[in-house]
DNA sequence: GTGTATCAACCGACCGTTCGGTAGGTAGCC
DNA sequence: GGCTACCTACCGAACGGTCGGTTGATACAC
């Protein structure tokens, strides 16, 4: 009781006990009053830090993604050949959207996108167009050492995002269901992905 | 003026108008005072039909994927070879998942499903795992003709409809956008997803 | 064909609750 | 004294859902 927090990252610990509420039970169903609460504060000393809920959300979904991107960001520097650097890119990215928090929150900025646009936009500009430029980046360095074949970038996004946002969104669906695990083998659908997609580089397309 | 609706299908109209309004403004944002006023009825005539909001969107969910669930069963059942059975119904996902009400609804499956998992698990038993089923039913028929390799049930689903419900959410999330089509521009999509998909099946696994 | 019972469909008004957000005050710290 | 972080207490609005009552069509008895 007598030394309390550093004070410095009050508001991270907020922003991290949110996430993982709005996670759980939405937007709209999680109450700013929950989200004190479980913080050991008050509603008002919440509104103290953040000017409304929704700045707490995209706090929230803004907080994350520094990280993931960094991640593929060093990746993609790091001087391996190409189809390595697009397998741990596969790896991070079902980390990062399947384990972590960053990643289940598509189908929330879904439901938000409705009310405040500015979210998602400033989601797709700060997080998904860089990624997909860092995504990009490494296909066309393969395409130049000749090891791929030219593909058009969205189609590559659309093949390689794709299954992996789904299966997050259907993990959060279907979390009720006992045998979650045994429908959505993360692994399984990993390798089997990738090789997948790698393959398909190699024959290539346009 | 005289003779008014035939008085079967107000519930039907109730639904289809409520999809209408769920899939603009979500679960949460839309009250089920703005349905009724949609209607031209009010909200207690309106629980005169549904017993709740949560049973008034379970009908939203379940009245459309009939119809769908039929158009994938009629290819299955029809008489050409599993590969152009395999590109219809890829053809058919898209068009019902990114066009339809139907498949936009996913993200707001996932909002509801929070509150309400009933609602989720009846989309999967009702819906997913039938159509799973039909399509499988395809490749298998496949397999025995020699032309597609054995593939992980599990591994294909994530890989044919991976794309397509990311596809539909994606074009939710970012409606606002005003080059929506030049960035997810369907029929190219669809087109190399189907591609690759094919090939992929015809390199096979396991 | 007139009274009457029934029933689906509908309405206006209202209730209880929840929730986002605010006002105003307090305790400690530089 | 001024600033940060926090509190208790409260407000106004919105929303899901209910209640009691009305309308109009169908059915049936006499």
């Amino acid at each position: 009781m007598s030394q309390e927090k550093p004070t410095v990252d009050r508001r991270s610990e907020i922003i991290e006990i949110a996430t993982g509420l709005f996670l759980q039970t939405g937007f709209a169903g999680t109450p700013i009053s929950a989200v004190a609460s479980a913080c050991g504060i008050t509603k008002a000393s919440l509104y103290h830090h953040f000017t409304g809920k929704d700045q707490l959300f995209a706090a929230c979904v803004t907080h994350g993604y520094g990280t993931a991107l960094e991640e593929v960001q060093k990746i993609a520097r790091s001087d391996t050949d190409p189809e390595t650097k697009l397998r741990h890119v596969i790896d991070v990215l079902y980390d990062v959207t399947v384990t972590s928090s960053v990643g289940k929150m598509s189908p929330l900025i879904a439901e938000v996108s409705h009310a405040f646009p500015g979210v998602a936009q400033s989601f797709h500009q700060d997080y998904i167009s860089p990624q997909e430029k860092l995504i990009q980046s490494i296909v066309d360095e393969g395409v130049e050492q000749g090891v791929f074949k030219t593909q058009d970038p969205r189609l590559l996004m659309h093949i390689l995002m794709g299954p992996i946002v789904t299966l997050s969104l259907s993990r959060q669906m279907f979390g009720a269901l006992e045998d979650l695990d045994s429908h959505f083998p993360i692994e399984d659908l990993k390798t089997g992905h990738a090789e997948m997609l790698i393959q398909s580089l190699k024959r290539g397309g346009t």
